[in-house]
DNA sequence: GAGATAAGTCATCGATCGATGACTACGCTA
DNA sequence: TAGCGTAGTCATCGATCGATGACTTATCTC
């Protein structure tokens, strides 16, 4: 069978496999065109079904949403007993360079922030960020301010997922990743190292 | 007069007052829920007049946002010879501690950011980070990968914007300001450092 | 092969979107 | 104070949005 045969044979009645185009034609356009900028017939035609059948699965325009960026933020942070600069480095792969083991696609958080502009998306990514990456990378952190500097980490992955995917500056994707790993790494051991010697206006 | 009076004043018949209040009421409008989020019926009645006048005053919703993205563009880069520290402290607290001296809102790299699924808006946030601020950031970086590491200054930066502002994390508005940029200078420094003598995988 | 179940489509609704043109009323000047 | 220019408003258009219910058709079972 050709591939031409494969494209024009006509489709079969299954609806997981349905359900599951629709969810992924789903995370494609709202990472790449947000939730106000992506309409269900968009969708439903990238999936190459009926718009209707969005409502029949997924019950709303925002259900299918929550489900598109639900399934698949990644468990994988770094080793319990690891330091911040193992957790920024499993991050920057798993943001950044796209190692992500699960989905093609772009991060949850990124996608989400692509969508920010709804308030409940908006509460969904504080709490994400919030309670979730950061309180992690903060607990990795010695000093008082161990908040401020997983901010900071935090930060500097989140922005770095920013100027890749929105921004699409080129210097990310063609770069070497060990060398981005490496840089990371050295901005991660100057927070590590406290910043305090350096601040000559510290308590 | 008391201050109800003066709300209560019938509104004088001013163009340019008006013209004004219509760009103010869309810069906090399109800042806060993106271009697709808000409604130019939302943004007039902000203002207190009728929707009609986007209109007539800017011809479309597209060229209000247009102007409402550009006129606040701020010139204030650092010293022309400055290192890559004093600019990124510069923008430390231009864009992310908000000592921005015209307009009290938000930079204008944010509001871009947040209706950033419009391919056009993409286009001038890429051009804008891109030809503006890295390539000025990567000036001032000696070695052969000044890209990469401008790159993730703007990321930080970015990133901390975006943090405050979309996220909403209440870390970095609550933190000492010195203390936020001494960190930042610390990660720059790093930075500057090279990272190349701690990586052991460097040619 | 006939009937039943469910996957998929069609027609359409009400609300809201950006945008247009006709109209009203205020403020300046003679 | 009569009249003119324009700031501001009202009514409404066509398109598109998310969503609903009735209908068609493919697949499975007996």
């Amino acid at each position: 069978m050709t591939y031409a045969d494969f494209m024009n044979a006509p489709k079969r009645r299954d609806r997981a496999a349905t359900r599951s185009a629709l969810l992924d034609a789903a995370r494609r356009r709202f990472a790449e065109h947000g939730y106000d900028g992506t309409g269900v017939r968009e969708i439903a035609a990238d999936a190459g079904v009926d718009a209707t059948l969005i409502f029949r699965y997924f019950g709303s325009k925002r259900h299918l949403f929550d489900e598109a960026a639900n399934g698949e933020v990644p468990e994988g942070l770094g080793a319990p007993g690891a330091g911040p600069a193992e957790l920024a480095d499993a991050l920057v792969r798993e943001v950044v360079l796209g190692d992500a083991p699960a989905g093609g696609g772009e991060h949850p958080l990124l996608l989400m922030l692509r969508s920010a502009g709804r308030p409940e998306v908006r509460a969904r990514l504080h709490e994400e960020v919030c309670d979730r990456y950061l309180a992690d990378m903060a607990d990795r952190f010695a000093g008082e301010d161990a908040a401020l500097r997983a901010e900071l980490v935090g930060a500097l992955l989140l922005g770095m997922g920013v100027m890749r995917d929105v921004v699409g500056s080129p210097v990310l994707p063609g770069a070497d990743p060990d060398r981005v790993r490496a840089l990371v790494a050295a901005m991660v051991a100057a927070l590590e190292a406290g910043g305090r010697p350096a601040d000559p206006t510290g308590p």
